[in-house]
RNA sequence: GCGCCCGUAGCGUAGUUGGAUAACGCGCAACCCUCCGAAGGUUGAGAUCGGGAGUUCGAAUCUCUCCGGGCGCGCCA
């Protein structure tokens, strides 16, 4: 048998040495029991004795083979043994337990692990261009008032899956859909006015449905201050669609850059009132109505919702001639599916009932399945114990950025991203501030710091000699362990955009943190023997990468000091 | 009433296509710095995975049913 490379070049790592085993079991199956069809899976057991990875390959034979699981793990891992003694020397064991195979890879293959992600350093993890097309939407409000919370918790999922669909090879394409066309602008013209006018005479009233916020009152400061004149020379009607113009390129304006500001990047917002004028609303409606699926009635033109699981036809266009809101979203996902292979749409938790009518769309424009719907769950603020109050229709709006003034960018993106997108959240402004151990974004964050503490105190010389040095000392359980974690990142990473799951990037982060610490309290990494000292650098550079790739993919910064 | 989501340790949660004695954090108890950052580590106590039935060699995971909670059911957006 050849040796074993641990060169990052022609290396063996653990996936290939994963499937060098497969193949050589499936072989063994074929020949021990002949016609049955051998299935090879993979699992990460819960308990350490149980080995790295587990297959249960001999399940799935005990009715063809007719015999027990365990007798059939037995002979397939004698069989490979004698057979294969190549990929059997890839693995420091191969145990037949209860019917399991439990697997422990040779210590050379993690250290080439190791070896591959120094060498690739940022790199580690990307994917080449695969062509596949994703539209990602998310963030999307009302132009009617400033971003407030819960709008954050689905910029910070949504980025980060953005962010880990390119590194894995997709093409994400993000945008941000402005509501701008329908009666919620009229509201906030008269909102503005209201407020413009009130600022000369206090006795003017206050449209009930108007938006009490008191950033409408700085915006019609703000034409008083500027557009006075203008305005007052306008006949009523005029001034109201101006001040409602001017109102949302002002809010409008300034969601992008709280976004901004988040660390959050879009291709494209779009306006839906362009999406009017430029006719990309009617040709989705013609579509339907090509495709049979529309009738007329009372004067109103319907969607055959019913054709597709809904309770009742929908009305796209009133008897008036004014679109509704479905209506636009129709038009809006036949484009995107029309040009993307899978589309994503991040919706806030008022959308649940919309899921069902979005999915039953798509069917309808002929593509059943590309369309998916995360809702990003409700975010209850705390300050300590305290519920911090936040009802909209009182005006009582907390911001993004108020958010962010307070306790930051960091904390507010790794919170935000922690648990799954589908759990209710409850943020704590106090713990999320707090610079302790109950606070998850700083442990990931000094787990950073720490090696790179580490790496200054191991000086420039022996850093760079560890970037080329041989691994062979990386032996210690919990060296293995972390080499192992580190390895984890690129299928962690694939799953997160196939499962649409970016909390388990954060959770992921902290485990890595975990790992290193716990190799650091048990490994001194500036040992004396140098061949050593290099290795352990070696992993600590390895650590490094994957914590500040993790960290950058949910937005959050890795800091060298802290 | 119909539809969707959720019930996992005192609290907050994770749990890929069903796998072995159900995991993580907080909190609680007891420990660990003459040495690389203790913002760290180790150990312990703590769970009939809401109840019941079914499918399976095997169920927190799939099916049915009941209980408990949340949300949605406009020619609003």
């Amino acid at each position: 048998m050849e040796p074993l490379a641990v060169d990052a070049e022609h290396a063996v790592l653990p996936d290939d040495a994963l499937r060098s085993f497969a193949d050589a079991i499936r072989e063994s199956a074929a020949g021990v029991y002949p016609g049955t069809d051998a299935a090879v899976g993979f699992e990460a057991p819960r308990r350490p004795e149980f080995g790295e990875f587990a297959t249960n390959v001999a399940f799935s034979l005990v009715r063809a083979a007719r015999r027990s699981p365990q007798e059939i793990a037995q002979t397939l891992v004698a069989d490979l043994r004698s057979r294969a003694p190549t990929v059997a020397g890839l693995f420091a064991s191969i145990e037949p337990v209860a019917g399991f195979i439990n697997l422990r890879l040779a210590p050379a293959i993690w250290q080439a692990a190791v070896a591959r992600i120094v060498r690739d350093g940022e790199a580690f993890a990307r994917a080449s261009h695969r062509g596949t097309r994703i539209s990602l939407e998310f963030g999307s409000a009302n132009p009617t008032g400033p971003l407030v919370v819960v709008q954050g918790r689905a910029l910070s999922i949504g980025d980060a899956l953005a962010r880990t669909m390119r590194l894995r090879g997709y093409d994400v394409f993000v945008e941000w859909i402005i509501n701008d066309s329908g009666a919620q602008i009229e509201t906030l013209g008269r909102s503005v006015d209201a407020r413009y006018r009130q600022l000369s005479d206090s006795t003017i009233a206050f449209p009930e449905d108007g938006y009490p916020g008191e950033y409408v009152v700085e915006i019609a400061r703000a034409l008083r201050d500027t557009q006075s004149e203008r305005i007052a020379a306008m006949p009523e009607r005029e001034r109201l669609e101006f001040m409602a113009q001017f109102a949302r390129d002002e809010l409008v304006a300034e969601q992008r850059k709280s976004a901004e500001r988040f660390g959050v990047r879009y291709d494209l917002w779009q306006s839906e009132r362009d999406l009017h004028e430029k006719g990309g609303i009617a040709a989705g409606i013609e579509r339907l109505k090509e495709l049979g699926l529309t009738y007329e009635e009372d004067g109103a033109i319907f969607f055959r919702a019913t054709q597709f699981g809904d309770d009742k036809d929908r009305v796209l266009v009133r008897a008036d001639g004014r679109p509704t809101y479905l209506c636009t979203d129709v038009a809006y996902h036949y484009e995107k599916l029309r040009r993307a292979d899978r589309v994503i749409d991040i919706l806030g938790p008022d959308h649940h009932g919309y899921i069902g009518r979005l999915h039953g769309l798509a069917a309808a424009f002929g593509y059943p399945g590309h369309l998916e719907v995360l809702i990003a769950q409700q975010v209850t603020l705390m300050r300590g114990a305290e519920q911090v109050s936040m009802s909209k229709r009182a005006g009582q709006l907390v911001t993004l950025d108020e958010v962010l003034d307070e306790v930051g960018i960091d904390a507010t993106r790794f919170f935000f991203a922690l648990l799954a997108t589908d759990t209710p959240l409850t943020f704590d402004l106090q713990l999320a501030v707090e610079q302790s151990n109950d606070n998850p974004v700083y442990y990931v964050q000094y787990g950073h710091a720490r090696i790179a503490s580490v790496l200054r105190k191991a000086g420039d010389a022996d850093v760079k000699a560890a970037r080329g040095a041989g691994l062979e000392a990386l032996v210690h359980p919990a060296e293995i362990a972390l080499a192992r974690r580190l390895a984890e990142l690129p299928n962690l990473a694939q799953s997160v955009v196939e499962h649409l799951a970016p909390h388990r990037l954060a959770r992921y982060a902290r485990d890595v943190a975990s790992d290193f610490h716990q190799f650091y309290t048990e490994c001194r990494i500036l040992a004396e023997e140098r061949e050593l000292r290099l290795a352990r650098l070696a992993l600590a550079i390895a650590a490094q990468h994957v914590l500040a790739i993790s960290l950058d993919l949910l937005g959050v910064t890795a800091p060298d000091s802290m």
